[in-house]
DNA sequence: AGCACGCCGACT
DNA sequence: GTCGGCGTGCTC
């Protein structure tokens, strides 16, 4: 009997594919999809079936035999192999990397996709009708008998458990003809479309966004760009509604910052049908359970962060991503994937619509908008009949701060607390102040380890550096010159929580950042406060801006508004008007216009006043323009090359040769990363970039190609194509 | 990435 | 004498 070949991707960091043989017997379960165990070395791993061949390049003495076929059905769909192959591609990661990520940690470890079934008790008539008398010698029984005529609909082993009866126990009823076993099965099929709680009145816009998206058959991307408060999720909620109503399910995706239980709650508290959310807090079974609900079409909405892309659907119907814009789609580590991106793939492959939501879109996401690739859908107006913040600039130049506030800003900031209602103060910095200075020599106190400088926490009485974790006692003297006169500069919340309880001691100063708060469960506890609408001043970073409401603030304050515009990161200008838009959306949703003030050394800058006079959407096709000039992305295309050996010009002779067979394609040479020596080894990249997509393609293939240079001792690289940084 | 093999320094 | 440091090489 003649074995067949089985390409194997096995989770290693390998570019390749591993040959596996299989008896005849196997051949019947196996398919693209299915996960295999497979002896690796030395090793037993988890791989999955990617194609079944009749040859290898290999001589078959050379092959092993596949050990265990771990599925009957495969454990990753169709849509999802393809993805996932699409994605391995794209971006140069290693397919068994990808495949592995693409599954969750159960699935990896080997557990079964299907259930183990779930067997439940419940009393026979005989059993509900026996006399008590009758077991009083037996009182075990006694109790577990008890138990199931209180619940006679069925119990679980893990209920039981709870009252301290054992599966023995209610195994002997069952002997004696009083309790009876059955497999619990969840109902199968569709789940309920029936609204718990009815729709709210849609705006003229609002159902015309709803209408667009719904009238598609088939693959479209939506752009929605819609300003804060204009009831961007209603529209989502309507649009789902639809889908169930057909029959089919909804994948929502946000960033990981806003999801929340009140997030999950909004739509739950809208459907009937079941909602599942998937998210870092899950611990691996809740995970493999919510999992198995969306691949069995029982979940009617799948709510979840970046990974939650790679979650099956029996029935799809629409991918949702919400604040498209969000820097938290892309992930930092290893297999630097967009869900975004991804996500427009999968809806291409699973044929059904997709909708991107934000009040302030990428610029590549508009890009394709303004160019027809995706429909733009947009939403003026707010649907709440709030009206829309006013923005002041307060002008910082000669002006006496207080440290970093102007003296008009105190005296906004306590006519609104007067007023009984919140001020929101915006940093973009936690700590005391980010940066120490010798005020003799202008010596700044670096990070030994990174290239940043680390910031001054002063209740902590240290230097600590946000980059790479480094901590060390606040210095008492100059490195440089010895000078004992260092200077904190620059304001963080910790330096303007002192100065705002100077000045406004009689209120309460909520501190919001990942200092002063460090979970979900202290965040929650603020927030409760918070909600109370007494006056009081909000302080804090990025935590604030997402995705909170608060009802109370009249007066938002954004201490540096400047911070970004000026940053050495092309995309420095991009974020820093999506973040003031997003922060300024937090002032005046309910009722009353609130009041913005950016605090800036230069009021009259362009991208400032664009933003003011005519709004987000028209400054960010003014960057568009910029970016086109220079020739930089959405205009092109970036793939970032690091490369690590434990020699400095190893590495960087490496990238010199990949910058040589790259050179349409690489325009700047290689340089050492900020961090030059990490653990040992010397870090360098080279940035290739290309306005066409295909030729950066054609020019990262020469990597694996025949004429990739050598690895000089033993260099590593990678890869992050469409990087969000460029460090 | 793991995991072995292999060859050199300070310890029971 | 050995335990263990991490350089080097391989995984169908």
């Amino acid at each position: 009997m003649s074995h067949h070949i089985v390409h194997v991707a096995v989770p290693v960091p390998l570019r390749q594919i591993f040959d596996y043989l299989a008896p005849a017997a196997m051949l019947t379960s196996l398919q693209p999809g299915v996960r295999v165990r497979v002896s690796f070395g030395r090793r037993s791993l988890i791989g999955v079936v990617c194609d079944i061949h009749n040859t290898s390049t290999l001589p078959q003495g050379h092959l092993k035999l596949i050990e265990e076929v771990l599925d009957q059905e495969p454990a990753l769909t169709p849509a999802l192999f393809k993805l996932a192959q699409f994605a391995s591609t794209y971006y140069f990661h290693p397919i068994g990397e990808v495949l592995a990520q693409a599954l969750p940690v159960a699935l990896r470890h080997g557990d079964p996709v299907e259930a183990e079934p779930d067997l439940r008790w419940r009393p026979t008539p005989l059993g509900m009708l026996l006399a008590k008398e009758s077991l009083q010698r037996a009182p075990r029984q006694m109790a577990a008998l008890q138990l199931l005529r209180d619940d006679p609909q069925g119990i679980s082993r893990e209920f039981a458990q709870v009252f301290g009866i054992t599966t023995r126990d209610l195994a002997t009823l069952v002997k004696r003809g009083w309790a009876e076993v059955y497999e619990h099965e969840e109902p199968q099929g569709l789940p309920s479309a029936q609204l718990a709680q009815p729709a709210l009145p849609a705006s003229q816009e609002q159902k015309l966004a709803i209408e667009r998206v719904l009238n598609t058959t088939g693959f479209q991307t939506f752009l929605l760009e819609g300003i804060t408060g204009s009831g961007k999720t209603e529209v989502y909620l309507q649009i789902i509604a639809e889908v169930l109503q057909r029959g089919r399910q909804a994948l929502v995706l946000v960033p990981e910052i806003s999801l929340t239980p009140q997030t999950v709650a909004r739509f739950q508290h809208r459907f009937r049908c079941p909602v599942v959310s998937l998210h870092s807090g899950l611990s691996d079974k809740e995970r493999m359970n919510a999992w198995r609900r969306a691949r069995h079409g029982q979940a009617g909405i799948i709510i979840g962060t970046r990974s939650a892309l790679f979650t099956p659907m029996r029935h799809p119907g629409i991918i949702i991503l919400d604040e498209e814009h969000d820097a938290s789609f892309k992930q930092a580590e290893g297999f630097k994937y967009h869900a975004r991106d991804l996500a427009i793939v999968r809806a291409r492959i699973e044929n059904i619509p997709i909708l991107l939501g934000s009040a302030t879109p990428s610029l590549e996401s508009l890009h394709n908008a303004l160019r027809s690739r995706y429909v733009h859908l947009r939403l003026k107006q707010r649907s709440n009949h709030a009206s829309l913040p006013v923005f002041h600039r307060v002008d910082l130049r000669q002006k006496k701060l207080d440290e970093g506030l102007a003296p008009e800003t105190l005296e906004r900031i306590q006519r609104h607390l007067k007023q009984n209602r919140q001020v929101l103060v915006f940093v973009n910095r936690r700590g005391y102040a980010p940066v120490i200075l010798c005020h003799d020599c202008g010596w700044r106190v670096p990070c030994p380890h990174c290239s940043t400088l680390p910031t001054l926490h002063k209740a902590e009485a240290c230097i600590l550096c946000h980059h790479c974790g480094f901590r060390q006692p606040i210095p008492l003297r100059c490195t440089s010159c010895g000078s004992r006169d260092l200077r904190p500069l620059g304001v963080g919340t910790e330096r303007l929580q002192g100065v705002l309880e100077r000045h406004f001691p009689n209120f309460p100063l909520w501190r919001i950042d990942r200092d002063a708060v460090r979970n979900q469960r202290a965040l929650q506890k603020v927030m409760d406060d918070v909600h109370r609408n007494e006056p009081g001043l909000l302080l804090g970073t990025q935590m604030l801006a997402k995705g909170h409401h608060f009802a109370a603030v009249g007066l938002v304050v954004i201490v540096d508004a400047d911070s970004g515009l000026f940053s050495a990161d092309f995309r420095g200008p991009e974020r820093c008007v999506q973040m003031i838009e997003q922060v300024a959306g937090r002032a005046g949703r309910a009722g009353q216009a609130g009041e913005v003030l950016l605090q800036t050394h230069e009021p009259e800058h362009p991208l400032l006043t664009t933003l003011l006079t005519q709004g987000y959407s028209a400054l960010a096709r003014q960057l568009l323009e910029e970016r086109r000039s220079l020739q930089l992305p959405p205009w092109s295309y970036q793939a970032l090359l690091h490369a690590q050996s434990n020699q400095r010009e190893a590495t960087l002779e490496f990238l010199k040769q990949v910058h040589d067979i790259t050179t349409e394609a690489s325009p700047y040479g290689p340089i050492m990363a900020p961090i030059e020596k990490k653990a040992g080894l010397f870090r360098a990249h080279l940035l290739l970039q290309s306005t066409k997509r295909a030729d950066l393609h054609t020019a990262l293939e020469r990597l694996n190609g025949p004429d990739a240079p050598l690895l000089p001792d033993r260099v590593r690289w990678w890869l992050d194509v469409d990087p969000q940084d460029l460090l």
